[in-house]
RNA sequence: GCGCCCGUAGCUCAGCUGGAUAGAGCAGCGGACUUCUAAUCCGCAGGUCUCGCGUUCGAGUCGCGACGGGCGUACCA
């Protein structure tokens, strides 16, 4: 009998529900948890010490009836026992770990994990940088961030689709193309300043050569400055294509902002107008007959109401965000994932309230989950890498990479982090090839046990795989310590896409290649004398590989053969 | 001022639905390579979980308040 780690703890939760139900004369909620420390079996429950108040009976003698109303499936569990004041402890049958070893050694991953998204699609949509220059550091965060929670949604078996939104025709493509202007005309009779605010990135310039080269001399502002918005944009795009690609990060879909203008976003103006709070319209045009147009934030428990058209009739980008987020609605996905740097917040408040009181509260809260990544900071040398994003110092992500010299080794420590937290990136460590990076940590673990089974395959031998051929094996602490940790990942890494939390991962890769380097440090695996334990190590080996190789992969992070 | 996030070891940070003695890495000290990779392991030391009040049988975890830091508070995105 297999039992997938989830099933086998709600099977074991039902049991202790139903006993505890029975004996308290209600329904009783019952939490398992890993008891903190060795000896104590595998799941521990304190039910009978919440219930003893209310009995009024010790919760000891309370635990050992609740022990004999127990009715586990056959061979779950060994052991169960009632320690220290009332807890009751169960240990996990060898049969049952042997079997989820089996699986995960030969399968991985996958046939373990619990897979609420079977059959449902989700949208994760992240980076959607503005295209006026390469990706900074901050974006680069939120690629990773993205990537890995696309992962651990299709983990537990979401259909996932990363989208790239981008801003093609706001203000800031207009300075973008202004500013490319200035650089062509550069010495030249029609020559125009780098406007206020506007960019002042060195690519500029290669943006204005190539122009020049392809198109002549003759363009000018503001007379083309179709040309020179459109040359940005496409010049843009491909340096973020470029740069996402030196990440390893692909996207299914890249929407442009400009294919929702006009109709997309009269619509949403329109649909908002119909929605009335206290007797008013959210819509309202003030001044009068200016055609600027306000959206009655306020009325939606918001803080200031905003601008949705400017007088001058453009959109402010609220307009066309919220009219993006209907169209994804409308898509038809069933989860719904916005990733955004925390200088997003207000903006993606007022668009999630906006769509509250189009679509209903309730629909938007259970679809769309938004996450919002805190900055990072750049640390060299043990100071602070100062950075400010127009005046062009800011720090690139290429650069980050190339600094770097690995983009695995930024994906996996801009991970570690987790997404609200601040966090300061250490270049120097990331720089350092050595024990203190601890992305090499969990890929030395990967690379041994690769090597392990080289040497195993050039004896001849081969992991344990028939039934009943681990008993009496695997007995050793450091051994079962192994076990224990890998049986609990599945269960973990649900949580953690539960949750959205992919820095949730790289703990347990560490956790997984502590217990690993360990177990390798006191035991030999191949040992041609010992073949029983040698098939038996190998499984162990085995489905400890496939377990850092599924959780890198999901992370995006290379697992590495030989290092 | 208001909104959101963060505050845990010297430093950088974990801590899953509230549970048994709060963890890791780095830095410090002391040990272990004739072996399937020492990019490793073992040990020692290091804490008023910012502070206060509250909820609870039980709080790093939940609530309220204070303090400190970050981000936002645009008719930029």
């Amino acid at each position: 009998m297999i039992f997938r780690p989830d099933e086998a703890r709600r099977l074991i939760r039902d049991s202790l529900v139903a006993a505890a139900s029975e004996m308290a004369g209600r329904p009783v909620q019952v939490s398992l948890a890993e008891p903190r420390h060795e000896g104590f079996g595998d799941l521990g429950t304190q039910v009978a010490m919440e219930l003893a108040p209310g009995l009024g009976r010790p919760p000891r003698q309370i635990a050992d009836a609740l022990v004999s109303l127990l009715h586990l499936p056959d061979g779950l569990v060994s052991c169960v026992s009632v320690d220290g004041p009332g807890f009751i402890n169960l240990t996990f049958s060898r049969s049952y770990y042997d079997a989820f070893l089996r699986v995960l050694g030969t399968e991985g991953l996958r046939p373990l994990v619990d897979r609420p998204g079977e059959g449902r699609k989700a949208l994760v949509e992240f980076v959607s940088s503005n295209p006026t220059g390469p990706l900074n550091v901050g974006h680069c965060r939120q690629a990773v961030l993205g990537e890995a929670v696309s992962g651990l949604l299709e983990v537990t078996g979401w259909t996932v689709e990363r989208e790239y939104y981008f801003n093609d025709s706001g203000l800031q493509t207009l300075l973008l193309g202004e500013s490319l202007a200035s650089r062509y005309l550069e010495g030249s009779p029609g020559e125009i300043p780098i406007p206020e605010n506007g960019y002042h990135g060195d690519y500029i310039e290669g943006w204005a050569r190539d122009l020049a080269s392809s198109r002549g001399r003759g363009l000018s502002w503001p007379g083309d400055s179709q040309v020179f918005v459109d040359h940005a944009r496409t010049r843009a795009m491909d340096l973020i294509h470029s740069d996402l690609e030196m990440l390893g990060i692909e996207f299914d879909r890249y929407f442009s902002e400009s294919s929702l203008i006009p109709e997309a976003v009269e619509e949403a103006i329109a649909r908002l107008s119909d929605v009335f709070r206290d007797g008013s319209s959210l819509i309202f045009e003030e001044p009068a007959g200016s055609g600027k147009k306000w959206l009655r934030l306020t009325a939606l428990g918001r803080p200031e109401d905003r601008v949705l058209v400017r007088d001058n009739g453009m959109y402010t980008y609220r307009a066309p965000d919220i009219a993006y987020h209907l169209d994804k609605f409308r898509r038809g996905y069933d989860l719904l994932v916005d990733i955004f740097g925390s200088d997003h917040l207000d903006t993606s408040q007022d668009v999630t309230a906006a769509l509250s009181a189009l679509l209903g509260e309730e629909r938007v809260r259970s679809t769309l989950r938004v996450i919002l990544h805190q900055f990072v900071t750049l640390v060299r040398e043990g100071r602070k890498v100062k950075m400010s994003t127009r005046a062009a110092n800011f720090v690139t992500l290429r650069e980050l990479i190339e600094e770097v010299g690995s983009a695995d080794v930024t994906r996996y420590l801009f991970l570690t982090r987790k997404a609200e937290a601040h966090m300061d990136f250490d270049l120097d460590l990331a720089r350092r090839q050595s024990d203190e990076n601890p992305v090499y940590y969990v890929q030395y673990a990967y690379a041994r046990i690769a090597g392990i089974i080289r040497t195993a395959e050039a004896q001849g031998a081969s992991p344990s795989t028939a039934p009943g051929a681990l008993e009496g094996e695997l007995e050793e602490p450091a051994e079962r310590r192994l076990v224990k940790m890998l049986e609990s990942v599945p269960g973990r890494t649900a949580a953690c896409a539960e949750a959205l939390e992919p820095h949730r991962l790289t703990e347990i890769l560490a956790e997984i290649a502590t217990a690993f380097h360990s177990f390798y440090q006191k035991h030999r695996v191949v040992d041609p004398d010992a073949p029983r334990r040698t098939s038996a190590r190998l499984l162990l080996c085995a489905a400890c590989r496939n377990t850092i190789r599924d959780l890198l992969g999901t992370l995006g992070v290379e697992a590495p053969e030989r290092m």
